[in-house]
DNA sequence: TATTGTTATACTCTATAACTATA
DNA sequence: TATAGTTATAGAGTATAACAATA
């Protein structure tokens, strides 16, 4: 629109590099860049599964808990329980779980694994294992075993 | 693993905790639930001024860094580039930043923080410093640095 | 009345692709 | 050709609200 420099004189447009300062030392954004530097790696790890981070965090949580209603997944995993019917709409389509009435309570459905399940999350474990590995080589093993440590307070 | 496959029969409908086992365990999932967390605290702590947090860190880098082009701060921040378009749309609407064109390079825009954008500011690294406090509170001093110098090796 | 699963809506964010104007 | 800003779209994810069936 206008051309007119605004504010005050210009005294340095573009510098080579960005000064992010203060911020590479605040907590959360460490934890932000963190968390999409791990998520980056497992999610190409779990690409050719065409397999979400979440979705892979139910498959589990239904896998050691069988029966579970969706309403005590979503409140485990912190997800929205409207969020989790697509989801589960998704996994059951695919064929890796199934929703079953439940008898004690006919409000709730009760997940399980499809054997197609058990044996995608076999592999999806796998390869979590070997993603964990690589987060050991760089933090030494000492260093991983700290960080869920230190993380335990906000854990909800 | 035995498996009875218990589609039908009902062995443990639902349980009064849900086990989460190896999964809180794992790195990812440990920085997910505590990242968590710090955006809720922060987030509650800036909601007032209705500002996001991904706003506040661009505030944080053109206040640092003024005159910066946008492709500049969207890879200092990882943000889309597409997506910082309507971000300082909303900005420049509120009156917090400007965009004018730079004279050494007609295609990109310099960013700037107008006065109230900078009082604004101000006022978030305040609240955040506060926020900062609370994190040190539950984690020590030493723990809360011990977190920073660890996720290093994941800040791309 | 409260809870479970569901549908719906709005907004944010990620990931792309394509277009324009400059370089 | 390549880059900067922009527009558009599709798909996740977040946050709510409301409704039917059931407790």
């Amino acid at each position: 629109m206008d051309d007119e420099v605004a504010l005050d004189a210009e005294p340095d447009p573009t510098p080579g590099t960005v000064d992010l300062a203060a911020l590479s030392q605040m907590t959360g954004y460490a934890l932000r860049r963190a968390q999409m530097w791990l998520f980056r790696d497992l999610k190409a790890r779990f690409k050719a599964h065409d397999i979400s981070l979440a979705q892979f965090s139910v498959l589990y949580v239904v896998d050691i808990n069988p029966g579970l209603a969706q309403a005590r997944v979503a409140e485990a995993l912190a997800i929205e329980r409207a969020r989790l019917v697509l989801m589960l709409d998704r996994l059951e389509e695919r064929g890796l779980l199934v929703r079953s009435r439940s008898k004690a309570d006919r409000r709730s459905h009760a997940l399980h694994l499809t054997p197609a399940g058990r044996d995608l999350l076999s592999t999806l474990l796998d390869l979590q294992a070997e993603h964990e590995k690589r987060i050991t080589t760089l933090l030494g093993r000492d260093g991983r075993a700290d960080i869920i440590r230190l993380l335990a307070p906000f854990q909800d």
